[in-house]
Order: structure tokens, then C-alpha cells, then sequence
DNA sequence: TTGTATGCGTTATCAT
DNA sequence: ATGATAACGCATACAA
């Protein structure tokens, strides 16, 4: 067996309960303080997650509960976990692939591990898991939903601002002369970040008077060829952009691909703004101009709400926080 | 409070210890089992993991420790996650960042956190973790190896055959009579499967009796664009190669990317294998013909021998399963 | 087959 | 400030 407090506390010719207080940053006298210290270095004691999580109801574990595992959850979750392994919180993870049935489920798995937090990337999510959710509320369980809030829930978001950062990509392009600018717009659109992103779209295309073409509208997932000839048509067009705005990496991917399928040079024959920076994108050339979520930035932000919350600090809630986008600027836009 | 197995025992009248043999599949009458069931059903009871996990010392979780966060295992991962949490697992997920000093800290960590068993992706680890790494079989903490075996350590392993892998892709080049065959050979040249898959290539050509120009081996991480100088150099040589191999999914994008800038068309001025069928590289024109690690059964593998062992299960300890690549013949290699 | 009693390692309550 | 003791929810040795 290992070693236990009871042993600590025999060494140290103090009582448990005196070594538990030690442990939890109570005050002891000096002399207690330095002989229980000692035991604890001497006896190798670590301290049982399992006894404590009996009395505490808690596991020291953050639940985080994604949609899909494309590279963006992924990357953010590996940040996570870094993040609160230093806290010395281990990761629950669960994809619920964009089904609320399967959302639930993965909730309730976590809340039988009796996790101290939940993450939940909440695209996709809806009214329907709203009363599980808040089952974690009421049990004093903080949540963070990082990329969209979810109407009807309060509780602490993250997120980035779509529409602005749309509007910034494609305000760019304008201002490099552009005025034909093609969209092709990632992911499934009932989402509502991928409505936002083609509402920046539209915003920045009006402030500045342009119009815009149907054809020049593209959207799908993007993890397949066969969609690529749906990019390929925006140039079938009588009309054809001289630039484009891809909103998800694999919109951007797959526009490259078709660009040079296309023989079509970036950026001396078409202009493009790319939506976040994954390997190996950085492999392209020309080096893309990107709009870049900063990954590091969303996780630790909802990192630290959420053990602030943990921590019983429920000031300024709920509190939505939006994180700023950067534009990656390079070489993959030419001025008109 | 939750309900216990206490509040399900004076529902049915009988002694707790009774509805926790019920829950652990002991033989009851058969009137107070179904008294048992039929008050567990009433009160909703959810047996406690942390009270179970005092008694067992286990929390129902396996430990899955990678070596970076990558998309090969990331999506093995996500795969273990979705296997195990039919078995009511959870996963502690771990990455050590190809660092002996952190991989011995993840494997500490998921320790004092009680996991039942231990996956672990062992490219890169070494002798210098092999004593914690047996404190884990010592305490009947079943680990199983994905990847590699690990010299000195004996223990379950799930791995492909590198080798040979690599040796039937340069040979269907060789059988489309390409002689003139180059590699880029990704990831640290130092892992194993990166030596195994050279020398597959190595082999192939020797059996055939090919000879090899210096200028045909590339190697690399390729994450970025500065790497991808040394895939153009291969057709600088006054002696280009007509097809090339490349041994990783980063290889394989990064090549790509080179011969679309060099202006070389796949397959008629160049034949390419890849390695690894993850998204987006279905998006490439034309479809690729690759190597392809059946992720799915690897990962099915590597868990399976996980439960038996931790089933108790120790006959044919320890194993060694290879498990085999397939060749997803496409279009992108041209006959000569 | 079932009940009683005890312990798993920790925290919290109540004294002192 | 510290010690003794009773929980937390479950599993199990021992009796019956």
C-alpha cells in the first residue's frame, strides 16, 4: 500500500488531521509545519486523488467536449491540456459530432466522473441541451462555451468575432482594389459561425458599394475532391473575382489546390486571404496572408474563467469575451 | 445527495452489500434481484466511481500518451476515445513532446491518477523510461505499445510493418518500371519507423537492383516552406528521379505542393506514393495512390489486448501484432 | 445466498 | 492550533 497521511502523521508525531490541514494550507505552528513537511519528503507521500475526490465529490478533471476532432479541436484541445495539467488537472474528452443526443450522453459521462469543470465547444450545440447543462450549474460545475453562445444559457463564453474578422479580410482585399471577391465559405452553414462569416462578407462588400455575384458564393466541407468543383466554377463564371476569401483551413486548402489546378498563380493571377494557420500551410507558396485564431489565446482564456469559477469566483458572471482575430499578413494578395 | 446503493437497499429490502454484489455480477436470488433492479430503476441510481475507485484504486480510465500532437495522433486518439467509452472508460490524454523528462511526468501524473491501463505511442521513447514504465506492470497496470517495441521492456505491442510497407510501394514503382525512384523521408531521421521506412526503400531497390542516387533521399520534417527547398533540389540533379516515395502525410502534402510550383504534373511528368489518408489529401487532383495505416484497427487492436489484460488476462503476455498497411492503388502513379 | 461490520484515504466537525 | 472521530459510497471478509 501506499503511503498514506496516517503515516505521515505517525512520523511526524502529529495527528491526520493535522497533516491534512498542511496539505490544504491551513496554518500550523512553525514547528509542526517544518516536522510534517519533513515526513511528507522522507515517506515520498503523494497525496490520494481518489480519497479526496470521495469527500469532495471532484476529480480534479475538466471535461471538454468538442463537435468534431478536425485539426482546430484538436489543436485547441492539446493546448488545454497543457494548460491545465500544470494545474494539475487532467482532460476529459468527448466529440459529440455535431448530435445533440450524443452531446448529452457525453455530458452525462462526465458528470458521472464527477469532473470540477466543463469545456464545450458549443458550435452546433442547441435549445435541447440546455437543461443538462445547466444540470452542471446547479451543481456548481462551471461551464465555458467557447466559440458561440447558446441562446436561453447563461453561462461564460469565448469566442472570436466572426463577422469582424470577415469583414477585415475581405475590407482588405477591397483596399488592394479588389472588387470582384469570391467567398468560399467552410463548413456546414447552418452553423452559426459560418453564417457570420459570410455576414462580414456581405457587410464589407456593401460598405464599400460592390456588387457581388451569385457564382461567386461557394460553400461545402471541403475534405473531399469532389467539392473542389464547386471553387472550380467561380471561374466558369462570365465574370470571374480576382480574389478570394476562404473562411476554414480547409476552404484554404482546397482553394489553393484548385488554384493550381486551375493554373491559376497566387497572387499574380488571383488574390487569397486563408482562415487559420495549421501545418502544413505554411508550406504553400507564396506564403498565405491568413486570418489566424489565436488558439493560444481562446484556451487560455477559457482556462482561466473557468478556474476562476472553480475557484468559487463568480464575480462578473456571466461574462462573453470576445478574442480578437490577427490577419497574418504575406504575399498571397497583389494591389490591383 | 445522490442516491447510494444504501437508499437502493432499504427500497428492496435487502442489505447494501447485496445490491453491490448485484452490481458486480454475483449470483443472487432471483426475487432480490429483481427487487435490486427494480429499485435501482426507481431511485435512478448511478453507482459512485471515486467510492468504487477508493476500494480498486482505479478510476476507470486509461492513459493515452503520444509524442506530440499530430494529426496521425490525434486521430488515433479520438478513435481510442470512442472504442473505450463503450466500455465506460474515459481517457487521460497525455502528450511528451518526443521528451524523456516530460513523458516520465505524464506517466507519473496518470498514475496518481489511478488509470487501469496505459496506450502509449513509444516513437522516440527509450531505455530511460523503462523502470517507471515497469512500475506500471508491476502494479498490475497493463501497457501496451503502438508504434515500436521498446528494447528491454517487454510488454504487449501493436505496430505496423514499416519495412515492408515501404518495400511494396517502391516496388509497385518498380513494377510500373520506374527505375529512377526518389524518397522523402519524413519525421526525425533518428525514430525507428523512419530508418524502417528508408531501408524498406533501400531493399526494394536492391532486390531490384537499382542503383540510388544521393540526390533521391530527402528527409525532414516538412511542417514548413523551407524544407521544401530540398524536395526541388531532387530535380536539379542532372539525374531527376521519375517517381518519388514519400514515407509521411506532411512528406506527402509538402511534395505535392513542390511539383505543382515546379510546374510538374502528377503522373505524366512525375509518379508519387504517399504515405497516410487523412483530410484534406483526398482534395488532391489527381487521387493519390498511397500507404495506408488502417488507424481504425490499430487502435481496435491496441484496445482489445488493453481490456484482456486488464480483464486479467495475461496468456500469450507478451504479443507482438503487426498489423498490416494496405495500398490505396490510385491514380496518381503512371506506368512507363 | 445474504447480512454485519470494517476499511479504503481523506476532510470536516467538534472538542480541547 | 491540534487531536479524535465520524463521515464520503462502495467492496469484502467473516458469519450466519
Amino acid at each position: 500500500m501506499a503511503v498514506t497521511i496516517h503515516d505521515v502523521a505517525k512520523r511526524a508525531g502529529v495527528a491526520s488531521s493535522t497533516v491534512s490541514r498542511y496539505l490544504n494550507g491551513y496554518h500550523l505552528r512553525e514547528k509542526n509545519r517544518l516536522k510534517v513537511k519533513q515526513a511528507i519528503k522522507e515517506l515520498g507521500f503523494k497525496e490520494n486523488i481518489i480519497a479526496k475526490g470521495l469527500k469532495r465529490s471532484r476529480l480534479m478533471s475538466i471535461a471538454v467536449i468538442v463537435p468534431h476532432y478536425t485539426i482546430f479541436f484538436m489543436m485547441s484541445t492539446s493546448i488545454l491540456e497543457r494548460i491545465f495539467a500544470k494545474e494539475n488537472y487532467s482532460l476529459l474528452l468527448g466529440s459529440f459530432e455535431y448530435d445533440p443526443k450524443n452531446l448529452q450522453e457525453k455530458l452525462g459521462f462526465a458528470e458521472e466522473r464527477f469532473v470540477n469543470g466543463l469545456i464545450l465547444f458549443s458550435s452546433g450545440v442547441g435549445a435541447e441541451s440546455i437543461p443538462i447543462l445547466q444540470g452542471y450549474l446547479d451543481k456548481k460545475i462551471p461551464v465555458v462555451l467557447v466559440e458561440q453562445p447558446i441562446p436561453g444559457f447563461e453561462t461564460d463564453v469565448v469566442m472570436i468575432d466572426n463577422v469582424h474578422a470577415s469583414f477585415r479580410a475581405v475590407e482588405k482585399l477591397i483596399l488592394e482594389n479588389h472588387i470582384k471577391i469570391a467567398i468560399v465559405n467552410g463548413g456546414d452553414q447552418q452553423l452559426s459561425i459560418c453564417k457570420e462569416r459570410l455576414k462580414g462578407y456581405y457587410e464589407a462588400m456593401h460598405t464599400y458599394n460592390l456588387a457581388i455575384e451569385k457564382s461567386w458564393i461557394v460553400s461545402g466541407e471541403f475534405v473531399d475532391a469532389g467539392e473542389y468543383a464547386k471553387i472550380q466554377k467561380v471561374f466558369e463564371s462570365p465574370n470571374p473575382p480576382t480574389a478570394i476569401y476562404a473562411t476554414t483551413y480547409y476552404a484554404t486548402i482546397g482553394t489553393v489546390i484548385t488554384l493550381h489546378q486551375l493554373h491559376l498563380k497566387i497572387p499574380e493571377d488571383i488574390s487569397l486571404i486563408g482562415f487559420d494557420h495549421f501545418d502544413p500551410i505554411d508550406a504553400i507558396e507564396p506564403p498565405l496572408t491568413l486570418v489566424v485564431q489565436p488558439l493560444e489565446r481562446i484556451a487560455s482564456t477559457a482556462a482561466d474563467i473557468l478556474l476562476k469559477r472553480m475557484k468559487g469566483d463568480y464575480t462578473d458572471f456571466p461574462q462573453t469575451i470576445i478574442v480578437s482575430t490577427q490577419m497574418l499578413i504575406r504575399d498571397s494578395v497583389r494591389k490591383l
